[in-house]
DNA sequence: CGTTTTCCAGAAAACGTTTTCTGATATAAA
DNA sequence: TTTATATCAGAAAACGTTTTCTGGAAAACG
């Protein structure tokens, strides 16, 4: 393995002009980077970041939480989404890369995790769908031991950013359009978990729109949950004349429901996947980029390793109409 | 930041002592264990795993190849099943975390591609799905400077491991079931790449299939592409009596064009992804285990790190009828 | 021309481990 | 008792970088 050393020594200076040029420093004249670069060439040197990290006590290390009981059994393609989003961003910024971490929070201590993050010398963490009850990366984040990027979850302290969408304008103007679009009247709303931000923010844009429109609008709770929301609509889709669901895994669960009943209601989803393309005919939701959010949580970390405190970003949404042709691919 | 040399003062022994007492040496006598134990437990003593890489040149980093081109843009299920089985196998085995990476093959070479890995001190490939023409990676695997798991490919060499389910057998098995059942004469197989290894077992499994029953079989390239399968169903579906798809993307293009054409066809699938539960009825179609293939190839990648030679490894797989219910979560 | 400043390169310590080698003590064999 | 062997602990080098500090030469200044 050709190291520092076997350059310094080829082009005949010293290891530590070699590393200035590998790190373009300023003072080096472009002589000497010209023969270490030279150098580098006719070695194939390849610089080791292992050791580097241990010198310079900089990974660029970020860990991606996903939680595996949330997403992963299911057909849920948004942590995928998140994943490819980091990744490709975090190479782009030079960021070592992304190691995606899954794990059954409950299960874990926040000893545990903060020893498992800190022998694998993780800098950052990025978080998606925290939710109140999470008490042990609550209290994980709050230790301030790593920088944190929050998706789709408030920020904490200045050393945490936070990054989602408008969810309190985007539920209002889907359901707004979807209601006066389906001339609905009697409205079952199939919302997400009872603490959690995103949830309480969709219900809250819901209330502005119930308000507005001078509406009561009958509320059950289906955790973010296909089968859940599948029972909900068995239970009361009859005597209500259109359903809208926080979420478009819920949606799919109501609309197939809906099938298995032999009754027609509009559906009204959230999140814009592909799946729901394939599920139903065609569906009222908001279009979340999924990628774009991860990238922009990296680039968030980014700017708290340089330094800067954390803020709140917030990603555009678009209102869309998603069918079967829209995600054939 | 405490580190070993802490704890070796704190216990009032060498460092050396401690680093043995950290990875079960045999000759440390129960003692000095307990002393050095004692020391870490008091000191919050987390061992650093980047240094312990640098001296011992084994850093247990494997990365996982997954092609973005391939599999992200849609709704595909797969990957995510691969990522998920990889690391929580490897974190089982104590290797560190499998860095995942996507990748777009050909837009880098080879060089590029060592380099990237040798810079990020990789010592493994999990290359998932590799065809003929990636001549990149190809020449990456027989350069032999890392250790490689295939899934879904025949095996190179000594110093790699290829892991699948038995694909002749499977699509026989699942088309002969389906045509049986179905009383089928006039057949349309939708096979997968033209150079694929898959494709090309599954196919052999067809024409073993068709000797046996005494069917011409009328096949079309369908490049595991949904759209393509979908236009071959459009254009010859009419003048067939049932279809067959190397795989469920492909099933369900046909599917979904056979609706849009009003005609009814018995259509089979290979997978046994969860979407199939979304998009139709019910189908026929063989059911992989992904998470298991990925976890296997974990398994020989330390076997191969361990200095054993490398092996092919048969993983087993059903035969399944995939509908809605059996699905939604 | 002398003095100060700037620019550049090198020496060496440091990062936190692993591992090899040496040596001391205790035990077993002769 | 002496010699040989086994058991354990420590010293020190090594892994491949980064970074700080020092100093010499060149440039700028008066």
């Amino acid at each position: 393995m050709v190291s520092i050393k076997d350059v310094a020594k080829h082009a005949g200076v010293a290891i530590s002009t070699v590393s200035k040029v590998l790190n373009h420093y300023p003072n080096v004249s472009e002589e000497t980077k010209k023969k270490v670069n030279a150098a580098i060439a006719e070695l194939g040197f390849v610089p080791n970041s292992i050791a580097a990290a241990l010198s310079s006590k900089q990974t660029g290390r970020v860990a991606l939480l996903l939680d595996v009981n949330r997403h992963v059994q299911t057909v849920d393609e948004i942590p995928m989404q998140y994943i490819v989003g980091a990744i490709n961003r975090a190479k782009e910024l030079g960021m070592d890369v992304i190691t995606v971490f899954f794990t059954m929070i409950e299960e874990m201590d926040v000893e545990e995790m903060t020893r498992y993050f800190q022998s694998q010398s993780i800098e950052g963490l990025i978080v998606c769908g925290l939710s109140k009850q999470d008490t042990t990366l609550h209290k994980l984040i709050k230790s301030e031991r790593f920088k944190v990027v929050l998706i789709d979850a408030p920020g904490v302290g200045t050393h945490t950013s936070n990054i989602h969408i408008d969810n309190i304008k985007a539920q209002y103007d889907v359901a707004k359009k979807f209601i006066l679009e389906n001339k609905a009247k009697k409205i079952l709303y199939i919302s997400g978990k009872k603490n959690g931000y995103v949830s309480e923010e969709r219900m809250q844009g819901m209330k502005l729109l119930a308000e507005e429109l001078g509406l009561a609008i009958f509320t059950r709770i289906g955790n973010f949950s296909e089968l859940e929301a599948r029972k909900i609509t068995m239970q009361y889709a009859k005597r209500k004349d259109a359903i809208i669901c926080a979420s478009d895994m819920m949606a799919i669960g109501a609309m197939k429901a809906l099938i298995d009943m032999d009754i027609y209601r509009p559906v009204c989803g959230f999140d814009g996947i592909s799946l729901m393309g394939y599920a139903g005919k065609q569906m009222h939701t908001v279009r979340q980029d999924f990628k774009q959010l991860a990238a922009g949580a990296v680039d968030e970390m980014a700017r708290l390793m340089e330094g800067h405190d954390g803020q709140e970003v917030i990603v555009p949404h678009q209102l869309i109409r998603i069918k079967y042709k829209d995600v054939i691919s």
